[in-house]
RNA sequence: GGGUGAUUAGCUCAGUUGGCCAGAGCAGCUGACUCUUAAUCAGCGGGCCCGGGGUUCAAAUCCCCGAUCACCCA
């Protein structure tokens, strides 16, 4: 636990010392002129015999991460970005004392740049036979052991770097990541969508339902909040013109830490104008499968040890359906008040106001644990208030949601839970809303947008009041968007959909901490 | 918010009913060794046992409080 062991304390001489002997501990004069993967693509096929004439210096970079010496003669293998190498050293066949001392005093850690022919070894490995060997960085710090590597959880998270030189999979994992994000752009430019960034500090915190992180910008003496959502200014974008937009950015949602949630995350947001959910059903299916065989290799995946597909078409059923098939209620149970109140009571589900007015994009997929049960008079002022939709979505995230493996689409929301979304023609007390769920988590969220600045006004007022009786994740009402509304949105549909849970997915991490590369972590000690 | 478990050397882990207990392997240091793949062999260093209080003749071990992490529940 003490910071000055005598490992560093070593360290640090052996630093010193190679300064005394005029050898820079931390050169940058050594450029590798290859990389581990070509040369092993080159001499993949190339005998030992065919070797030994060629004469042909190639030179390497990277970190030592074993060393086997013996006497005068000596194995490193060294890593650098694609891959591993072995270098030999022989005493009196290198160039010049300088890569004698290094061979000396380097160790597990350290970079170093080695120069020299490829040949094979006895037992036909791929080496380079080293003409010179330089120092290009010493460590002080010693790496984690070889063949356990390091597994401390809080340890790999709280010194990532440690835990990508340890454990080479995890680098994998954000390669993969890196991946999604290059598909995505490329699949939504194809389609003439405009990649924008739109502000991460909001003076009204809008587009979810969520408690937002504060700040304070000190020249303007004003409170700004950090998004939750880029929504309503994706939005306004489409007022201006811009018909097909979309954003990858970071959202950030003031609430609890879990597998399933990071206080920063993020999100894709993306709008086309003309389009329905119904469209964007059909995309989604689209993206996601081709994302799966571009990422994956293939349709079907395994996910946690379960069999995912992602061949199309994927499983649609209704909001109500689900919560029939799955909670076996009647159509008559569906609307009837008291039976959805003794299911939820049945089930211990809170029915505060908080989880109670959840909705839009993204929205419950940052949602707060729980909150505590209000004491029994107020929970009974909330049951009394409580829309019948919101109780049905209760019902539907507490008894369907973790039960939907596959990939099914949840479609016609009660507009209760959904305060930017448009209302369904045939029936206004739904809107044309779709949610995505894999593997028991909510992965997208999409609508046909509402763009009826009345309408929208009405809903931001009802936001308010859910806000003044004490519900502090209601939405404020934003006159500006309002405004933008009045001067025209086209007809458009809009969807969400969370990248770091479709990143879990597609790499088979079981925690979302495992797909971030510095999660949020409490204060050490 | 509530429960359960974990925390011992740089890393991975042992540590019995409270005493003979500060242990091993890897890594490190010294030496031997010119083809290894977790190299091998011999020797040597390295610790406020997460932090703070107790109980006891005696605590890594038992009790209380706290910290962090993990899992489960509301």
């Amino acid at each position: 636990m003490t910071k000055e062991n005598i490992y560093r304390q070593q360290r640090l001489e052996t630093a010193a010392k190679l300064r005394e002997l005029n050898i820079n501990p931390y050169s940058n004069q050594h450029t590798p002129q290859n990389l581990a993967a070509d040369l092993h693509e080159k001499f993949k096929s190339t005998t030992r015999e065919e070797l030994e004439p060629m004469t042909e210096v190639y030179s390497l970079a990277g970190r030592v991460i074993a060393i086997r010496n013996f006497g005068k003669a000596g194995f490193m293998k060294i890593r650098d970005r694609s891959g591993e190498f072995q270098i030999f050293q022989q005493q009196g066949l290198m160039g010049g004392d300088e890569s004698d001392t290094v061979r000396k005093q380097v160790e597990v850690g350290d970079f170093v740049y080695a120069e020299g022919p490829v040949f094979r070894t006895k037992t036909n490995e791929l080496s380079i036979r080293t003409q010179q060997l330089r120092m290009v960085t010493k460590a002080i710090e010693q790496l984690p052991e070889k063949y356990h590597g390091l597994t401390d959880i809080e340890a790999r998270y709280r010194r990532r770097y440690v835990d990508m030189i340890a454990n080479p999979e995890v680098k994998e994992v954000f390669k993969k990541r890196s991946l999604v994000n290059s598909f995505i752009r490329r699949y939504f430019e194809a389609l003439d969508f405009l990649e924008v960034e739109t502000p991460m500090m909001h003076p009204i915190p809008g587009g979810a339902t969520a408690r937002p992180f504060v700040t304070h910008h000190n020249t303007l003496d004003m409170d700004l909040y950090l998004r939750i959502a880029p929504e309503l200014y994706l939005k306004r974008l489409l007022v201006g013109g811009i018909e097909r937009v979309f954003e990858i950015n970071r959202n950030f949602r003031n609430e609890g830490i879990s597998t399933q949630h990071n206080p920063e995350f993020t999100m894709l947001e993306f709008y086309m104008s003309y389009a329905t959910y119904e469209d964007l059903i059909t995309l989604t299916e689209d993206l996601i499968s081709k994302l799966a065989v571009a990422i994956c290799g293939s349709d079907v995946i395994t996910y946690q040890g379960q069999t995912i597909s992602f061949k199309k078409p994927f499983e649609r059923l209704t909001l109500f359906e689900a919560i029939k098939k799955y909670v076996g209620c009647s159509d008559a149970d569906l609307s009837d008040r008291g039976f959805l109140l003794s299911e939820c009571d049945k089930r211990n589900i809170p029915l505060n106001s908080h989880k109670a007015e959840n909705t839009t994009r993204a929205d419950t997929m940052q949602k707060l644990m729980p909150k505590r049960v209000e004491k029994t008079f107020q929970g009974f002022k909330d049951r009394e208030r409580c829309d019948i939709g919101v109780i049905q979505l209760l019902l539907f995230e507490e008894c369907v949601e973790k039960q939907l493996l596959s990939p099914t689409f949840i479609t016609h929301y009660p507009s209760a839970v959904s305060p930017l979304s448009r209302r369904n023609e045939q029936d206004p007390m739904l809107v044309d809303r779709f949610e995505l769920f894999i593997s028991g988590r909510e992965i997208a969220n999409a609508f046909s947008e509402l763009n009826d600045p009345v309408d929208q006004r009405q809903r931001f007022l009802k936001q308010v009041a859910e806000r003044e009786a004490g519900d502090d994740e209601a939405m404020y009402c934003d006159d500006d968007y309002i405004m933008a509304l009045e001067y025209g949105m086209p007809p458009a549909a809009g969807e969400g959909i969370g990248i770091d849970r479709l990143v879990m997915i597609l790499t088979d991490s079981a925690s979302i901490r495992d797909v971030i590369l510095f999660p949020v972590l409490r204060k050490e000690g």
